[in-house]
DNA sequence: ACCTGAACACCGTTCAAGT
DNA sequence: ACCTGAACACCGTTCAAGT
């Protein structure tokens, strides 16, 4: 008899929720938020369309749910990227808007869905996983190097101006609002991250 | 009897094609692109939807009549903007950044399908209105900058930047990313601009 | 407590038919 | 040449009903 080893309320699903995010999330990244519908994610995941409002409340918060592990995902990279830089604050700085970059262009639905109507900004990716948001990583990155001399002027005004520079190159290269080869494109990319660097200069 | 007045033509409409562009974009400003149906615009214009596909392939192809209309009114505050800004160069140029991020914050829904999977760019802008391209007018300027001897370097790769850095601002800020007074807004505003002017300077 | 089934008011798109 | 009318396969959302 299988009844044995079930659990308590595993019944039809272990964690629907989770189920439904995922099947949301790999929708979203193939598919783009325009081309995903909360009744394909149901049939994904083997559940009536019903079943989802038992777990989000419509819609968008399906959505957002798939915002959300975005910015874990971001995050990540981003710490990942920085570990690899070794301790220099310029070259951690540069390596987290390098992660940036090449996430959206990675992932540029996913991206899209985390920066559209749904997701509430970077900050959120703080919730859930525990690890750091995508933000706060910046702004820690930035005070680094005004402790290290080398940037000047208050962290917070900073962090936007270069979180500008990184956020609009990667969407204006992931929209296509510019035609270029993938050399140019990793042109343009240093050219930024390089005028940011220096614009943060001490 | 009306029916002598009646042009060629003018049947049921006398220009079906600039009807639905304009109540297109109608409902998209108000609604923004996810809020608006090819339906609902063929209903404001008194048309059965399948008239639609008469003058655009798809409801995509509609949504990029609305991104070109976008485009035109956008190199429209440009020009507006520099013309009112005097005759220095970095005058100049600081004012056709003001104007872009102000088309951004004020038309918000009809920006994002200019740069959403529909428009094609602003490169886009220069067909129709015979007018110059939004991207042509940043690029002009900038040159004007160099020839002015208060920019350096190659101009393209300075326009992307520069461009890269207002339009990430634009987007930071309509998509509510951050949460920001109007003041706080402003402040970041004037922050990227002056870090832009400042990392062209020769 | 959680899920199903059927229903409602919408979509985008197609195609034969009208004038 | 241009538009209508009806149809198709989808949507998001709601609500009674099942277990």
């Amino acid at each position: 008899m299988t009844s044995v080893t079930r659990t308590a309320g595993a019944y039809h699903h272990r964690d629907l929720r989770r189920a439904l995010v995922d099947t949301a999330t790999d929708l979203v990244r193939t598919h783009g938020p325009d081309g995903f519908s909360l009744r394909a994610a149901a049939r994904a995941a083997g559940v009536d369309p019903a079943a989802v409002y038992r777990h989000f409340t419509d819609r968008s918060a399906l959505l957002a749910a798939v915002a959300a592990v975005g910015f874990e995902r971001l995050a990540d990279d981003m710490v990942a990227g920085m570990a690899a830089a070794g301790d220099a604050p310029a070259d951690r700085f540069e390596a987290l808007g390098r992660a940036y970059v090449a996430f959206a262009l990675t992932d540029p639905q996913h991206f899209r869905v985390m920066f559209g109507p749904y997701g509430s900004g970077p900050s959120r990716g703080a919730d859930g996983a525990g690890g750091p948001s995508a933000y706060g990583l910046l702004v820690d990155a930035l005070g680094d190097m005004g402790t290290a001399g080398v940037m000047s002027g208050p962290v917070e005004a900073a962090a936007m101006t270069a979180w500008a520079a990184i956020h609009g190159i990667s969407t204006l290269l992931i929209d296509g609002a510019v035609t270029m080869t993938d050399t140019e494109a990793d042109a343009a990319i240093d050219h930024v991250i390089g005028s940011v660097i220096r614009g943060l200069g001490a």
